[in-house]
DNA sequence: AAAATAATTTGACTACGATCAATACGAATT
DNA sequence: AATTCGTATTGATCGTAGTCAAATTATTTT
């Protein structure tokens, strides 16, 4: 079992669905299966369905020209993604990949819309869901445009902490990202978190447990 | 006059207001007149109303604790700000300034949500200005965690062609910002930029005219 | 249990943008 | 015409994160 799977797992007991299963039966959604690393779709496809993860986890990203991976967002149980595509009527400007098994409802843009029109409930979420979204990139590019490596990897892990822990104050958890993954979410090197988780270690901010993060 | 200026009034013509002057008057919305360096709120503030441009200027930025400024977006005339914070339901990431003598509606938050509740087309569009904000955010964040300056400032200059012609091609623009603007919005020094827009100049990448560029 | 694959770690070196300081320029104000 | 203030420019120096390469440790697959 991998630490992704614990954090979806972890997170589907308190998962906040964006539209219920019963509403995508309405509307006639499709539920398809994508095995580990399938794509979605790729920057640069024309957005025409509305996604939202079922079963599983998926990532966005991009791959700049020296193949280095930035992760613009991951999504787990009940979340959606590609919105902005939609309907902004843009193509997408990062790549859609399962980072493991999963299970995602897709529903073309025409009865997606219809559902909102319906639905004023979800239409209010789904701009709440966007709000969230794009306070998570304006705390990522405040961090990542003005702040070090330990301050850019503090906020992150700050923020993680609080999106999976809500209620029990002082508890700790695991950090269920790898290095890689830490690097690829901050525009850092894998090297570079490694130095400064080491350094921060040294000076009692985070434990460590073997090569978990605890915090 | 300040470039800034000049990119309002030119947006001016072609601006497409989120939410139209009659639906104001219709909920009673205040409209307020701010002076230039005006403060709408802080940042750490809750948010309580919605906010559109009606004249004027207004910016949002965040200054960092070395007293660097970052400036997170600038709005014209029938742009709102402000929403993700409302909508979101979380307090403002960053302050809102007036660059210039503004006005701007305001309207309460009970209001705002009764007006999107029985306006479908309003609504969403405000998803589309939020999905484009979106979009904009990834940009720049793709750009400053994984590029050089040149490439940044590109992309940067890049974008705000296309978003002042948008019919006209081939045409050359003058971009509106200074060297001190172009900085805060890419995360790089002023010094940088300057050596950065020389060298391009030089590599016949753009124009300069006097100060202004051309491109 | 062994083999293969993925993730982490370390050390040495380098390059690039930040920083600092001083000067020049330009537009607005008196 | 002189003053002021914001903006632009330049050169020199510095420090930090990126790069590269190689070894070690974990995890997954067979």
């Amino acid at each position: 079992m991998t630490y992704l799977l614990e954090l979806s797992n972890f997170l589907e007991k308190r998962r906040n669905k964006l539209i219920p299963v019963a509403l995508f039966q309405l509307f006639k959604a499709r539920l398809v299966n994508v095995h580990k690393d399938q794509i979605l779709f790729d920057e640069g496809d024309p957005a025409k369905d509305f996604f939202q993860v079922e079963e599983g986890q998926v990532k966005m990203y991009i791959i700049n020209p020296d193949g280095q991976e930035f992760t613009q967002g991951v999504f787990n149980p009940g979340e959606s993604f590609g919105e902005p595509a939609l309907l902004g009527g843009f193509n997408y400007p990062s790549s859609a990949m399962a980072t493991e098994r999963s299970k995602v409802w897709r529903l073309p843009r025409p009865e997606f819309l219809q559902l909102l029109k319906e639905n004023f409930d979800v239409h209010l979420k789904l701009n709440q869901v966007l709000c969230k979204r794009l306070q998570y990139k304006s705390m990522i590019l405040t961090e990542v445009s003005s702040y070090d490596p330990e301050h850019r990897l503090t906020t992150l892990l700050k923020y993680f902490k609080a999106k999976l822990i809500k209620k029990e104050e002082g508890e700790k958890i695991i950090i269920p990202f790898t290095r890689q993954q830490l690097a690829d979410m901050t525009g850092l090197r894998v090297e570079t978190v490694i130095r400064t988780i080491k350094k921060m270690e040294k000076e009692g901010k985070l434990k460590l447990e073997g090569h978990k993060i605890r915090i």
